[in-house]
DNA sequence: AGTTTGACCCGGACGC
DNA sequence: TGCGTCCGGGTCAAAC
């Protein structure tokens, strides 16, 4: 599932492989990837080209000359650059035609995905309620102190709620708690001095660590195999139910917690 | 107003 | 092999 590392590493490489391209056709297989009037859609793109690649979360922001295109990957949605002249794939539901004989696609087998065109002038409503970037100076143990004061939620759901940190998902959630050496259930407002500078620490430490093994992943990708953003990161917990913890031996445990599914080591991570 | 729960978006995996 | 059921994650809306 792509989450903040996946996203910017997309976005990172669209810009490379896409700016100042202008989109001259714009073809829509499935139409609930689109939010509002799909003829809007397309007449506000057609015409336009790719200035700036921006990430909020885990929201990429196209901006063009006259309004920006906001695309969600949800679970499974990945772009691919090919040739115009390539065979449309089965989960290709969106494609731009550029000016420079190349398509951007967008390809999503469960089709979770979104894309909206915003117009220039108006706010990103989607992004309003979205908390920190998790790489910015804002996430900083004085937030979280007092972000956890008010809240009765458990440590998985503090690191899946959007408005706290942005751009966390299921799987780096599991990472940051087994490193930290806190249970998932955990209430939030118990952490211990320690423990919420381990969060900032570790927050940071997980993310970065996945953008760059999703950079190294990226250059060795041709423009034919596609931007997918996903990248062999060794995960040192999630999905391995079963598995012998690597700093005790102990079993991993996946257990329900906060509506996900959730992976703990039950020694390292006690409550 | 903060919090929790559920619906929604789907195809693929799995069980019988 | 075919059919039905469940699963998954992020977001939003509705209920509490």
């Amino acid at each position: 599932m792509p989450e903040l590392p996946e996203v910017e590493t997309v976005v990172r490489t669209l810009k490379q492989a896409v700016k100042d391209c202008k989109i001259v056709q714009v073809d829509i297989y499935w139409n609930n990837i689109i939010v509002g009037d799909i003829q809007v859609f397309k007449s506000s793109l057609i015409g336009q080209s790719f200035r700036r690649f921006k990430r909020r979360g885990k929201y990429i922001i196209f901006e063009l000359d006259d309004c920006s295109l906001l695309s969600h990957l949800r679970m499974e949605g990945k772009y691919f650059i090919k040739d115009c002249t390539d065979k449309k794939e089965k989960h290709e539901h969106v494609i731009f035609t550029l000016d420079n004989g190349k398509t951007l696609r967008y390809h999503d087998t469960r089709k979770f995905g979104k894309m909206e065109v915003i117009p220039k002038s108006k706010d990103y409503v989607q992004l309003k309620n979205l908390g920190v970037e998790p790489l910015s100076h804002k996430l900083n143990e004085t937030y979280v102190s007092n972000y956890i004061k008010n809240t009765k939620q458990c440590m998985k759901q503090l690191l899946l709620d959007q408005s706290f940190i942005a751009g966390i998902g299921n799987i780096y959630a599991d990472e940051i708690l087994f490193r930290m050496k806190v249970h998932p259930k955990k209430i939030a407002k118990e952490l211990t001095p320690q423990e919420i500078i381990d969060l900032v620490y570790y927050t940071k430490h997980v993310l970065k660590g996945a953008i760059r093994a999703g950079g190294t992943t990226i250059r060795s990708y041709t423009s034919s195999l596609g931007i997918t953003g996903r990248f062999q990161l060794k995960l040192k917990v999630h999905m391995r139910k079963n598995e012998p913890c690597y700093l005790c031996k102990e079993k991993i445990v996946k257990e329900v917690v906060a509506q996900r599914g959730t992976y703990y080591c039950p020694r390292c991570q006690s409550l």
